[in-house]
DNA sequence: TGATTAGTTCGGTATGAATCGAACTAAGTG
DNA sequence: CACTTAGTTCGATTCATACCGAACTAATCA
């Protein structure tokens, strides 16, 4: 299965990207990295496998990890034993709810934080009051802005 | 230096969220969060040492990762030895910065990856290109945001 | 000058995550 | 039934990170 350079390069790229965002580990990265960056056919196990030249085990159990998070799915040809893996149908509307989460968690941390200064340092929430309202406000704004994204990838989703 | 209970308790849920968020140590995210829920004064090294239950050693380096990523700051008060450890003023412009920054490269990446497709999976790329488009949009939309945000901050910043 | 204080440096240890290989299972094939 | 294929499970190994204690430095104090 010989890979373009470029390919190569641009795997390992995403790769980073994803162990970085998605709290992935090096080789879920790849692997979803890899098959973000080919065809909707999907790929086989063992072409995965020669592909990223690791082992049966690893890549059988970060499959499961991909698989579990909906980041990708499988199908299977008549037949055809083997399953053949890609990336979820609207895979990005995971990453966004994923975001979402994050944010409403951040959100309320912020509060959190914000009332119990305005309760045990009020001198200080005094100066970062206005700060931190601001903050406050951006998160929320981020979060609606995350929302309409998401109504809109469910229309898109319905025309399909 | 008794600390309340409820204090101690936010300090360990903001703690775990900065961990997870921010790429901190699991100390350096704990004595971030105390700085974050202290006093404006600021805390010394010792009572952060004793207040964290942690060795003089890792203190010394966490602090000086907070430092060195101006997540901190400190001051001094005329004779007294003692470096008085707090939170950067609008040290929440630094988090925004450093969000704008990931987005930033997330978005690259995101056009890297519809590219690649265009030339490589063009029928993928065929299924995906409303989807993947809007996702660019939504990301350049977020970055926006976040360049507003800061502007208002800086405005903010002058006025104090 | 000797003793304290404030903090740093350095070597070692422990813990956990990621990967591997070898043995295994389960299903289909000849 | 014996063999191959597709994939899983499990124990061992490797590697990085986080933290610690002990020894150190540099400034101040009596």
């Amino acid at each position: 299965m010989e890979q373009s350079q470029q390919k190569q390069q641009l795997i390992e790229e995403v790769g980073v990207h994803l162990e970085e965002r998605a709290n992935l580990s090096p080789l879920a990265s790849r692997i979803y990295a890899l098959l973000i960056l080919s065809s909707h056919e999907g790929m086989s196990f063992e072409s995965i496998v020669s592909t990223m030249q690791a082992s049966k085990s690893s890549v059988s159990s970060n499959i499961n990890v991909l698989l579990q998070l909906s980041y990708i799915e499988y199908h299977t040809k008549p037949g055809d034993r083997k399953r053949y893996f890609r990336t979820s149908d609207f895979y990005i509307k995971n990453a966004l709810e994923q975001q979402s989460h994050l944010l409403e968690k951040g959100l309320k941390i912020v509060q959190k934080i914000n009332h119990f200064n305005e309760d045990h340092n009020p001198e200080k929430f005094k100066n970062e009051k206005t700060l931190g309202l601001l903050y406050e406000n951006h998160l929320n704004e981020q979060l609606q802005k995350i929302h309409q994204t998401l109504i809109e990838i469910e229309k898109l989703k319905k025309q399909a």
